[in-house]
DNA sequence: AATCGTCACAACCGCCTGGTG
DNA sequence: CCACCAGGCGGTTGTGACGAT
């Protein structure tokens, strides 16, 4: 037997919104908050739709500072890098774009920034290469899997992630490639600090992620959100890291970082259609 | 002007996770 | 420990707008 629906399917309206049930739905929110609870929600404001569509539509389009559109090259650059470092985990993405929503980049990777950097090549190449990026994003993904279920080999003894990807993600420091030219910016100079910054923090993909690593990185921007926390660290593991020290690169051995380095700049082989941007072949 | 194809985006679906009793 | 529930998330679909023929 499958789940039960979260909403009474014949009884609730789908399709697009209208400005009234939009009026309805924002003025209670803003009068009296959303009381935790958004199955009950739109029963108590006589809406006939389904609490999951009224959270939606309030994240999404009906909150206050939402931006849509218009996507700067800024914003292209931290969305793309951040689909590097850490795959298509769009809620994390857009919580360093502010105002931007999950479902909006979604969208605009989905429709735009992936014909922009897959772009300008005959529709077979277009195929084999974004099928060819895919794979080596889908891989990276499987390698964390793989380490998340560690292996049957007794080679468990060793400290790998335990918990799934999307807290690896955030537990496992990143050196986000180095030197390598994005958009006409080299990462690690000033101007992207911030974003190396983020994806350190963030600790995305990197094939360490399925090696040996302190997997316990503290890390400080989730202080705000301990929904997104990762497990507790063992105290062997936080030792290796003082407070605040998360970007001391020292905590990954170089063979890590060297293969962290391949690894993305694998990924990257396929990016340099975007911005029109070249591969610091320097960095290979 | 009509038709067809493509694009962009809003919305839905179903799975996963964490909290609670 | 287990079952249930709601929230959250990513993937996918539906549809209107727009451009090409």
């Amino acid at each position: 037997m499958g789940r039960a629906p979260c909403c009474d399917k014949a009884s609730v309206k789908k399709g697009p919104w209208s400005p009234e049930e939009d009026a309805k739905l924002k003025s209670y929110i803003e009068q009296n908050g959303t009381g935790g609870n958004w199955i009950a929600l739109p029963q108590k404001i006589g809406l006939k739709r389904c609490g999951k569509s009224c959270r939606l539509r309030w994240l999404n389009y009906l909150r206050p500072n939402i931006k849509h559109g218009g996507f700067s090259e800024e914003e292209d650059r931290i969305i793309l890098s951040l689909y590097i470092s850490i795959g298509s985990r769009w809620s994390i993405i857009a919580a360093q774009l502010p105002g931007r929503t999950d479902n909006d980049i979604k969208n605009y990777w989905n429709t735009r920034l992936k014909k922009k950097l897959f772009g300008k090549q005959s529709h077979k190449d277009q195929r084999q290469q974004q099928q060819q990026f895919m794979r080596q994003v889908t891989a990276n993904d499987g390698m964390k899997q793989e380490a998340a279920t560690g292996d049957a080999n007794g080679s468990s003894s060793m400290a790998v992630a335990t918990y799934n990807w999307h807290h690896q993600a955030m537990a496992v420091p990143v050196q986000p490639v180095p030197g390598t030219m994005m958009g006409g910016h080299r990462i690690g100079d000033e101007g992207d600090e911030s974003i190396r910054k983020l994806l350190y923090k963030l600790g995305g993909a990197g094939p360490f992620t399925a090696l040996p690593v302190p997997q316990c990185v503290p890390p400080p921007m989730y202080e705000g959100s301990p929904s997104l926390m990762p497990p507790p660290c063992p105290e062997d593991a936080t030792a290796l890291l003082n407070e605040g020290d998360v970007q001391d690169s020292s905590v990954l051995p170089a063979l890590e970082l060297d293969q962290s380095f391949h690894f993305n700049q694998v990924k990257l082989d396929g990016l340099e259609s975007f911005f029109g941007m070249s591969i610091d072949q320097s960095m290979r």
